[in-house]
DNA sequence: TAAAAAACCGACTAAACAGTCAATTTGTGT
DNA sequence: ACACAAATTGACTGTTTAGTCGGTTTTTTA
């Protein structure tokens, strides 16, 4: 492996666990097995590696999900599956998901690097589609965006303190119930 | 105003501004106009203070929205209070809201923390009171009050990048139906 | 009003930190 | 085989940091 992604794996570990205030940049360099100069030769500051891996984690995630999206879905069919591959990767990913929710919430993140993104425009338009079949409720359809991303995450930190309901296929249909019903008309 | 008081504003202003990581405590005791003494004085450690400043917050929200909740309301208008009431104190305080949404997804905050507050407890109770009658989603009632938590914030950002739309009551009639669309069965 | 306690100061320190850099190894094209 | 570029090293540095401490002022108590 080369080492930028060892670096990207062992910072990821340690933010999620430690915080990006808790971890230096040397402890990370040496738990990845490199040496301290190699980190700043692939990000030339520690926040440049934050933001880049927030890309890398956010693109992985928004691919696997939208991925599993078929052809010829109805709208809730494409939610259910959108909801569910986001909630079951982040539930296999938990670092990934730590990562990502101590990197939105803070002050690194700004709005202008999430509307950079491309899979950003991809929800908004499953989004706008439903508003306009009328299957949706009528409001911006950035907050319905919002809303399932925002339930996605609620999901994944209940699952996670109940580990018996995880392979419950049921309970899960049940929770998904709370998210169509939370956006649709 | 007591010093102690004067700390934990000036240490809020900076820490949702700057984060934990960006705001050193040195900054916090000088822009408070106090010695960096007495900070570790009232607080034995950075850590405690970031702690001691969540209790604040999230006592000062709740003992707001609960307040706001009347006798003899229905189950739906009791949520309609609390929702728009913590929609409305986060908007009017938006340093809090931003030290909050930090706080909790760092890994400062555990559910050990989040289980010994009181009001916790009250929320709950609305929540299995709605299942109990039948008139909420038949599912773990923490995962109701997570959910409408959940979507409190994620107005909350919403409003936030649409001014015109806080003072919107019929908009923000809307948005609520979403929240009770969610829970109800 | 005296003495004890609590609040308060700011200079200080030892450790930790992000980032640099000159030197060395590894890879690549000719 | 040669030259040139890219990857890699780890010791080093200047700064910043959380937290300490001896001493001073203010408040409380009896």
């Amino acid at each position: 492996m080369d080492k930028r992604t060892k670096l990207m794996l062992t910072a990821k570990k340690l933010f999620s666990k430690h915080g990006f205030y808790g971890t230096a940049t040397a402890r990370i360099a040496k738990e990845a097995g490199v040496s301290n100069g190699i980190l700043f030769h692939y990000f030339s500051t520690k926040d440049k590696l934050i933001e880049a891996m927030y890309f890398d984690v956010k693109d992985r995630i928004f691919h696997y999900s939208l991925g599993q999206i078929y052809k010829d879905a109805t709208l809730k069919e494409s939610f259910y599956t959108l909801w569910l591959a986001a909630v079951e990767w982040n539930l296999e990913n938990p670092e990934d998901f730590d990562f990502m929710l101590q990197f939105e919430n803070s002050p690194f993140y700004s709005l202008e690097i999430e509307k950079s993104h491309k899979y950003v425009q991809m929800t908004m338009e499953l989004a706008e589609q439903g508003i306009e079949q009328g299957e949706f409720k009528f409001v911006s359809p950035l907050i319905l965006v919002q809303v399932v991303a925002g339930l996605v995450d609620t999901t994944v930190k209940f699952l996670r303190m109940n580990e018996d309901l995880q392979q419950d296929t049921e309970y899960k249909n049940k929770l998904f119930e709370i998210v169509w019903d939370a956006i649709k008309k």
